[in-house]
DNA sequence: ATGTAATTACCCCTTTGGGGGTATGGAATG
DNA sequence: CATTCCATACCCCCAAAGGGGTAATTACAT
């Protein structure tokens, strides 16, 4: 019987450790290889035949959206499960449209983890219940098209999130200060905050969404 | 020959399973038993002799820091290695102050992770090289008195960093507004920060070093 | 019980931020 | 070629935050 062929990128190094040692002798699991970050597995995925790529969402360097995305451009053939080992529930719309085909939050128990391997091995879609609560209520929350902020509208977030007033930030940026106000009012238009605190709370929840 | 006992607490159920399997059959280490939480391992620790625990710092509800200090009246005998799953180097301060006896971050591999529970076994203390030298950068860094920061004002910036606004603050604490810029300006004179956005970010850092 | 710390409340004033606009030159895109 | 988008810059006004004080009452601990 054919086992079903796994990778696991992580940065946790203890962790795959001890997923190597948890799939050994695995009766439908292979665990063909693991990966510390995502340009290691880009660079691998041509010459193995993965089935199902475990991917951990917030990595340094390239986080799990973009490793999917340039997966994609190399192989076909790959189911993609999320894998969050904070807590980035509000990442879930993006790991939808991401084309991940599962996504499990770190709590979850191996018995979940071979659950979801299989149901996604067999074509099928794995989220678990709490995640799909939240897809939910994100998708009835207000609707934000990231898109539409505009990249010197990104890089003046940034700045704000570094507590930077708007004379610094033009200072920064060689440009007056009024128009960071502009800015500032455009960006907190777009993203529905009232404040540079909460447009700072904001950025913190979803890092990932605003800058690609 | 008598293994070391050890003892794992983390709330990241999959990472406990393969700790599991890969201390099994370890010739120095006998991995004793795992936790998911901080309770259940304070509730096991009267029973067990633990010589090493490995103690995730944030995990939800007790902390790790709050768990070693309660750890600490039930047994003596116990010595304590600090993991950080996520990259909470700014706690290494704490992590000193509350007595761990070494400190990890995530992305150790499994020998430097056996180095580590060999030394502190043999009274030692371990303190990756990363982290050592932000001990030092942090030490040098402001010097802030967190036992200063009172209760009402603890209480009052976690409401800045729900973003809430002078006025809200006072209606849910049923004073006038101006006494919330009074201990505005106490907290941002008592935490070395210019502004509310500085708060939030400073907060977001040291988050368990302000709150107990 | 006495002194210290904490909480409450007010005064002054300045700076920063936010909401409403309008406008222009340049880049990009169809 | 036209049009849309973007970045730039300005107007007005008001709300919020921050910096300097002082001071009274309540808690708490030695």
């Amino acid at each position: 019987m054919k086992k079903i062929k796994l990778a696991i990128v992580d940065d946790h190094q203890i962790f795959l450790e001890g997923m190597k040692m948890l799939f050994k002798n695995h009766e439908e699991i292979e665990l063909v290889n693991v990966y510390s970050n995502g340009q290691l597995f880009l660079n691998a995925i041509k010459d193995k035949s993965i089935d199902i790529v475990l991917m951990d969402i917030s990595m340094p360097n390239m986080n799990g959206f973009e490793c999917v995305k340039k997966m994609r451009a190399l192989t076909n053939h790959t189911y993609v499960i999320g894998l969050s080992m904070h807590d980035e529930r509000q990442y879930i719309q993006a790991v939808v449209q991401a084309g991940f085909d599962g996504y499990l939050l770190k709590n979850v128990g191996l018995e979940t983890l071979e659950t979801a391997i299989h149901e996604v091995y067999y074509g099928k879609k794995y989220f678990q219940d709490e995640v799909k609560k939240d897809l939910k209520v994100n998708t009835t929350d207000r609707n934000i098209d990231f898109d539409k902020i505009t990249k010197r509208e990104k890089q003046i977030i940034r700045l704000i999130c570094k507590s930077k007033t708007s004379a610094e930030i033009a200072k920064d940026l060689f440009i007056v200060e009024g128009t960071v106000k502009t800015h500032r009012k455009n960006i907190l238009r777009k993203l529905q905050v009232r404040s540079a605190p909460e447009l700072i709370q904001f950025v913190n929840e979803n890092e990932m969404l605003i800058f690609n």
